[in-house]
DNA sequence: CAATGTATGTCAGAATCCTGACATGAGTCA
DNA sequence: TGACTCATGTCAGGATTCTGACATACATTG
């Protein structure tokens, strides 16, 4: 029990903590999203294209963090289903702007009160000053992280 | 660009900040552990077992974030090479505490500098204050999700 | 104009992780 | 004591995601 190590408390890792939040928002929106046979990442295209139409798949990708391969055979999926649609040639490029089908945007909808109520509840417990505490923080630290802080 | 659907926009989404943090923290613990040759779930196993050592294989996964399937076949692999040992009969129950060799060890020590200089630059960028705020909300976020909130 | 670098869509194979299932051991309760 | 519930370790199969690779299209640069 005694801590004779100069070790990374996961009590007070933050980098633990914000692993921890993570993996209870995924299951808690894994919960509301299984009744209606959707994957998080599979909402998380749809909520993308509902907001930003005409996103390509790898735009896509980044914005579900996921890789592109992935993407792709997810959006094969949801073509083929027909939530989504894509050009058979690409306007310019190679890029293939997608976009939501009625369909689609009907499914999303169930989704999206769904989810929100994970997202309100976490909200719930938090002031309004935590809350946009809450912001401020986690933008700070994705700055961080993506610049490669040595921390020296 | 209008915005007439009641959506969850990502830009102002905790969630979606909260995702894309653990993320970058996810991509940032990779690079620094891959000259280690050592994976995320890997460090976490090593580390969790020198801070509690006989951890068992399924609370070993609980706090890893994995399934305990997962979290056995890293076992079994940690073990073979040496880096954990488990007794062949489980002292209690089916229970088989695991603890590190004086390999794991020296592995570990390594690690557990890389790993730190993440959370030092994560760290970095924030004043007191906004560090223990951090926590803070992590921790009601946590809560509030494990319990299941509907936001009513 | 040619060469280079960067970004995209896509295919194939491999690695990772999970779901389902089973037997076993411990605790609870009547 | 016996039935029941729960947690554990482990095996097998399947689903998901990633890494590697390739051809292509655009932008930049000399």
């Amino acid at each position: 029990m005694s801590q004779n190590r100069v070790g990374v408390d996961l009590d007070k890792s933050l980098g633990y903590l914000l692993k921890e939040a993570s993996s209870a928002l995924r299951a808690a929106m894994e919960e509301v999203l299984r009744p209606l046979g959707m994957s998080v990442t599979h909402y998380s295209c749809l909520e993308l294209l509902a907001q930003r139409p005409g996103l390509s798949n790898s735009e896509l990708a980044r914005g579900a963090f996921v890789t592109r391969q992935t993407m792709n055979v997810l959006l094969q999926a949801l073509e083929r289903e027909g939530y989504v649609t894509r050009p058979a040639e690409a306007p310019v490029g190679k890029v293939l702007p997608a976009r939501l089908t009625p369909r689609g945007r009907r499914s999303l909808e169930k989704a999206t009160v769904a989810v929100r109520s994970v997202e309100v509840g976490m909200l719930a417990g938090m002031t309004e000053t935590e809350q946009s505490d809450a912001f401020r923080i986690l933008r700070s630290m994705i700055h961080s992280l993506r610049d490669g802080n040595d921390g020296a």
